[in-house]
Formats: structure tokens, sequence, C-alpha cells
DNA sequence: ATCCTCCCCTAC
DNA sequence: TAAGGTAGGGGAGGAT
């Protein structure tokens, strides 16, 4: 390379790296949670599953009363008997982000508004302003100009110049959103939460409790939300989900109606396809080849013609709700199956460096979520959007992944993972399996699949059955060739210590530098789609005998049972292209905890330590410390504090300590398991 | 048949 | 500038 060039590539890097700075994209060390924080759609997704999450809360811990069925005595008496009717009702509040914002901009009532990021036309004349941001949610008034949710506000302002602009609230959203749930869950529980502005509740048995005209709840039920929430809401009734969604329709807005049984066939004919929910945008194309608009239509053709173009039970569906069926009972208590963090906005790298760090932070995200719901999740994707071949490297939209094409790859792992270094080491290797150029990437995330369920199995004990299943599924596989990493075999404390006191004072040279590998940066455990050869270091009893025993006696076997000790530790062969799994970075965060560790005197201190009594926390301390090393993948410090305080706490011969360090094991294993989804062999507990 | 992976679609 | 997320249902096509 010539001088002026290496002159003109250091120049383009400084302005490249200055523009990251200032544009905000995904290289900004804060952009993550700064987009999280301003990203409509993220609120809406998370405060949605909040309250389906919510509302299984609220069964759980609820007392069999609600408060706010007394008022109905007051209410006249139903003629219908609805003990044998379905009553599903649909609540949705009016144009939801619009309403609340509107309680702090009163004097913009009655007039078109719309919330959005963009401030509007304040210091721009209408007619050349154009901005790509988009509208969230507007007001009727806006509505009746053509505006729609999701329109970008250039649009928007052509079509109604006058349109005012509100800023979000989401804060105010969430607590309305509360009060909504509050105010229906004092009359029933038998709800289904489809978002924070709209549900389904089953009005079944509180009809049968409380036997009112339906009309008149919903009348009153209208009136106190609109009390409580200062925004209007529009109900509809009808014989399932379905029709309760259609008669939603005909209430809005700020209204209430019935689709009563006998008018349902009626009703529905001249209904179209659009309408129905699950018909979006292409099937509604689909539809329009098929020169199909209403579902009259739908209801006489043949089910055939349907599900050659819609698939066997999408085709069905599409029929069954053009005739008012709908047999999708409402679904009360949510089961969550999947996790996921995913971030399409901003997304612009130079190197893969970039890429790393801002993975690292989506697995962390996604772990702090999965810690946050208490799971573990075992099926791992990696889903990217990539520049279209022919799209233009500038975007319409600023900041927007433009036309692009959506990839995705997936890994099961051995063991169900929360933890964020294993999900970022992971999705770094799908990652690379793509070889994307980063500066191609448009969208990232990553979703973790197969969460646990909620048993109380012991780690070990799911590891056996895991093991049981694969070896009953496949025959015993080949032992893959592996380059090993060598932890130098030196004169043995390593070597498999009996159970009994009988140890030979270990060498000194067990903790000498020389014998210090370098760090493991890298040891996946993944099958299948996944290039990684994966030794299974863990032997097992014939899990099959183990399988037919009773649990609790399984779980004693579990107890006892060791790893089978071994000199040489193995780890799979890492190509040099694959990105380190721990970068400088990723090691910072632990760098307080693992000082003790790392610093020169550690030996004294710690040997003092044994010398004397434990106490202080100092166990506790330890097996944090040493959990940490493992999460940390220092493997090899590991070793060598695991094998000083093997050698010294058993020349102490002190029993406090020596339970100490059975309990450093056992963290130890834990730790192993969940982070590199196995174990590896640790000088044995005393 | 039944599973799995990689999509696509929809809803808010 | 602008903040194009998230979860679930389901299908095609291949592996078992």
């Amino acid at each position: 390379m010539s001088l002026k060039a290496l002159n003109d590539k250091f120049k383009t890097d400084l302005e490249a790296s200055a523009a990251d700075n200032k544009t905000g994209t995904a290289v900004d060390p804060n952009f993550l949670q700064d987009f999280l924080n301003n990203s409509r759609l993220h609120h809406i997704a998370t405060l949605g599953t909040g309250f389906k999450y919510h509302i299984n809360d609220l069964r759980k811990n609820h007392d069999g009363k609600f408060p706010s069925r007394e008022e109905l005595k007051e209410l006249k008496r139903s003629e219908v008997i609805h003990q044998s009717r379905e009553v599903v009702m649909h609540i949705d509040m009016d144009c939801f982000f619009v309403s609340v914002s509107l309680k702090k901009h009163p004097h913009l009532r009655g007039q078109p508004v719309a919330v959005t990021h963009s401030k509007g036309r304040n210091d721009t004349d209408a007619k050349d302003f154009h901005s790509y941001a988009e509208i969230a949610s507007c007001s009727y008034e806006a509505r009746a100009k053509g505006l729609k949710n999701g329109m970008f506000v250039g649009a928007a302002m052509k079509l109604c110049p006058e349109l005012k602009t509100i800023p979000y609230d989401f804060e105010e959203y969430r607590q309305t959103a509360f009060t909504l749930y509050d105010t229906i869950s004092r009359f029933t529980l038998d709800i289904e939460a489809v978002s924070c502005d709209e549900l389904y509740a089953d009005l079944k048995s509180l009809l049968i409790d409380c036997p009112v005209d339906v009309m008149e709840f919903i009348a009153l039920l209208r009136k106190e939300i609109f009390d409580k929430t200062g925004c209007t809401c529009s109900v509809g009734v009808g014989a399932n989900r379905l029709q309760a969604r259609m008669a939603t329709k005909e209430a809005k807005p700020n209204g209430q109606f019935s689709l009563l049984e006998a008018d349902v066939e009626h009703y529905m004919h001249d209904q179209k396809i659009r309408d129905l929910p699950g018909v979006g945008p292409n099937t509604a194309h689909q539809l329009t080849l098929l020169k199909l608009e209403t579902c009259g239509q739908l209801q006489t053709l043949p089910l055939q013609l349907l599900q050659q173009t819609f698939g066997k039970k999408f085709g069905e569906t599409l029929q069954m709700m053009s005739r008012g069926v709908d047999d999708k009972p409402l679904v009360f208590e949510q089961v969550r199956k999947s996790v996921s963090v995913e971030v399409n906005y901003g997304i612009r790298f130079n190197e893969n460096r970039e890429v790393h760090t801002f993975l690292k932070q989506v697995a962390e995200e996604l772990s702090r979520r999965l810690k946050e719901i208490g799971k573990k999740g075992k099926l791992l994707t990696l889903r990217i959007m990539v520049r279209a071949k022919d799209a233009s490297v500038e975007t319409r939209k600023f900041m927007g992944h433009g036309i692009a094409e959506k990839v995705s790859k997936s890994v099961q792992l051995l063991a169900s993972t929360d933890d964020a270094i294993t999900i970022h080491g992971n999705v770094l290797k799908l990652l690379a399996a793509f070889s994307i150029p980063p500066h191609e990437l448009r969208g990232i995330g990553v979703q973790m699949a197969k969460l646990d369920e909620e048993k109380k199995d012991s780690k070990l004990l799911e590891m056996f059955k895991k093991v049981a299943e694969k070896q009953s599924a496949n025959p015993p596989q080949p032992r893959i060739k592996l380059e090993p990493v060598i932890v130098k075999k030196d004169s043995s404390p390593n070597k498999k210590p009996s159970p009994t006191k009988k140890r030979g004072r270990p060498s000194k040279t067990a903790t000498s530098k020389s014998n210090v590998v370098t760090p493991i940066t890298d040891i996946f455990a993944a099958r299948k789609n996944s290039n990684t050869n994966v030794k299974r270091t863990v032997e097992m009893i014939d899990p099959e005998v183990l399988a037919e025993l009773p649990p609790e006696i399984v779980d004693e076997i579990l107890k006892e049972y060791q790893m089978p000790d071994e000199d040489v530790e193995e780890v799979p062969d890492v190509s040099v292209d694959e990105p380190a799994v721990v970068d400088e970075s990723s090691q910072g965060d632990l760098k307080t905890e693992l000082n003790l560790f790392l610093q020169q005197d550690w030996r004294p201190k710690v040997g003092s330590w044994i010398e004397s009594d434990l106490g202080d926390g100092r166990a506790e301390q330890l097996e944090h410390d040493a959990a940490n090393l493992v999460r940390s993948r220092h493997i090899s410090h590991l070793y060598v504090v695991m094998r000083f305080l093997h050698r010294i706490i058993n020349d102490q011969d002190n029993g406090e300590w020596k339970r100490a360090y059975n309990g450093i094991v056992d963290s130890v294993l834990a730790a192993m398991l969940e982070t590199l989804e196995k174990k590896l062999s640790v000088p044995a507990k005393f």
C-alpha cells in the first residue's frame, strides 16, 4: 500500500470513528438502552406481555372476591338467561396513546393529533416538511383525513397540514393501562390481555354471579374506566372472541355494541375479509388476486381452494371466521415460550469488533430479561437483516434498515442457560457462520426459546436425562479428534484423589507459573448446527438403569456421584478466524471480583484465611469468586486456585474448611454446567 | 408420522 | 434526522 493510500485510509478511519461518536449508531455504547427507551414498538410489546403475566399473578393471588360486583346489584336484571351462553367482551381503548397524551395537552382536543417523535412543523413550512418519523397513534379527527397509525409524518402532513404532534409519554401509558386492568379485575379475572390497551373478558361467570343486563353492565364499566383513566374505550360483545372483536369495530369510537347470535351470519356476510383478525396486508393481497373481498364470498367457497392458497390451518380458519365461528378459547394463564431482543434500527458497523461489542450488550439484555422471569432457555436463535444486493447504502429513513434480507440461524444448547457470556459466545458463533461483512448488517436480533419447564429437577438429573435421550436416540458416537489444550501433567495433585485420607503431598510445581496455560477463551458446547466438536467429558452410569430407579434414589446417587478425574483437560478446537468469546471488555465486568485471583500475592492471603477459622463470609467469598472464574472462562486460574485450596485445606485438616471446599466444588461444577455446558474435572471433594 | 430449522405472517 | 420490537402460530422441506 502506498503512503498516500495509507494516509487516506487513516483519514477515513478517523472520520468514520468521529462519525460513530456523533450519529448514535449501534456503535455508541449507550445506543441499546437509549433505543429501547424510545422505541414505541418495544414499549408496546413489553407492556403487552407485562399485562398478560400480570393477569397470571392476579389470578394466582386472588382471594375469590370481586369488590366491584357489589355495584352490579343496582342494575336491572337480565331478561336473557346467560347461564348456558358464552358471553365474551372485547375492550379496546380509543387511540390509546393519543388519548393519554391529550390529558396533558387538553387544548388539542378535537383537533387532528398524532403521537410521534417528530416535533412537527413548528419551524418549517408544511409543504417542504417531510419526516420519516412514524405516527404511533392518531386521533379520529386525523383519521378522518386519511391518516393511519404507522404512517410517516411527512406523508401525514401532506394529507393534513394542520396536524398537531405530541410526544410520547410511555410512563403515563403504563400507569393508565394499570388503572384500566385494575378497574376490570375488580369485576372478573377471566381476562385475556391482548396489549396494554386491549383485552378480552369472559363474562360467563360474572353473569351467573350477577344476572344483570350485559349492555347496562358495560355502560357502567365504560363510565368507570373513563372516570378513572380519563380515556374512552369501545366495547364489543359476542358469543366468541371473533364476534366480540367484530362488535368492537361497530362500537368505535367510544361506544358499545353487542353482536347477537341470530344476527351473526347476516352480519358476517357483508364484512370485508381484510377486517378479520389475522388477515394482514399479505393475505389481503392474495385475496385480491383471487378476487375475493367479502366474508360472504368465503362462506360458500370450497374449503380445498382456500387451503391451497393459504395452507391447511389458515384456510380452515378463514372459512370458519367468515361464518362467525371461532373455537379458540380465551387464555387466562399465559405460558412464556420465548424471549427475544431485536434491533433493526441504527445498525451501522464498520468493524467486527463493533459488532461483537454490540452483541455483547444484546446478550446481556437477553440474559437480564431471562433472569427477570426466572427462566433459562435451550434454543438460541440469531436473526439478522442484511442490506439487500441492490439496495442503496443510505436508507430513506434515517438509520433505518432499508430494503434488507432477513436470515436466521439457531443452536440447541446442551443445557438451558440465562448466562450472558454463554449467550454472547454462541451468538458470535452463529453470526460467524454467515460471514457477513459488518457494514452490510442492518438488523440484529437474538431469541431464546425452549424455555425451562418449571420442574425442580437438579441440574445433574436433567443432564442424565439428556444423555439417556441422546443415547437411546443415537448410536454411540466415535470419539472426535480434538486438539487438546494441555494442562501440563505434573506430579499430580490432580490425580484421582481417593476419597480416603491418604493423599500424597502435591508437588509445588502444581501452582508454578510455567503450568498456567493460556486462558481458555472458547468452549462452545453446541450440537447440530454448530461446527464445534464437543467432547463429552462426563462418562455416565448407565442412564437407562438410572432412569428405572425412583427419583429419590436417583438423587441420592447423583449426590454421591463424582466426576471422573482427569489430568488433562481438552477443549474444542476453535478455528482461528472465529471471534474470541471473551474479549477484553467482557472480562472487565468481573475484574473486581477476580482481583483476588489475578494479583500476585493471593496465596499467602488465602492461606492465612484457611489457617484461621472460616468466618466473615470468607468461604462464601471464595465460592463466589471461584464460580465467577468459571463464568469468565478463567479456567486455568480456576485450576490453580482449586489445587491450592485442596492442598492447603487437606494439610490443615479443618473440617469446617473441608465442608466449605466441598461447597466450592459444587458451585464450580454448577457454574461449569451452566456456562460451559459441561463439567471439567476439579480436585475432588473431601 | 414426527421432528427440526428457517422462514413468513400477524398483532399490538 | 429518529428510536422499524416482540411473541405466537404456522408452513415448507429436509432429517429421522
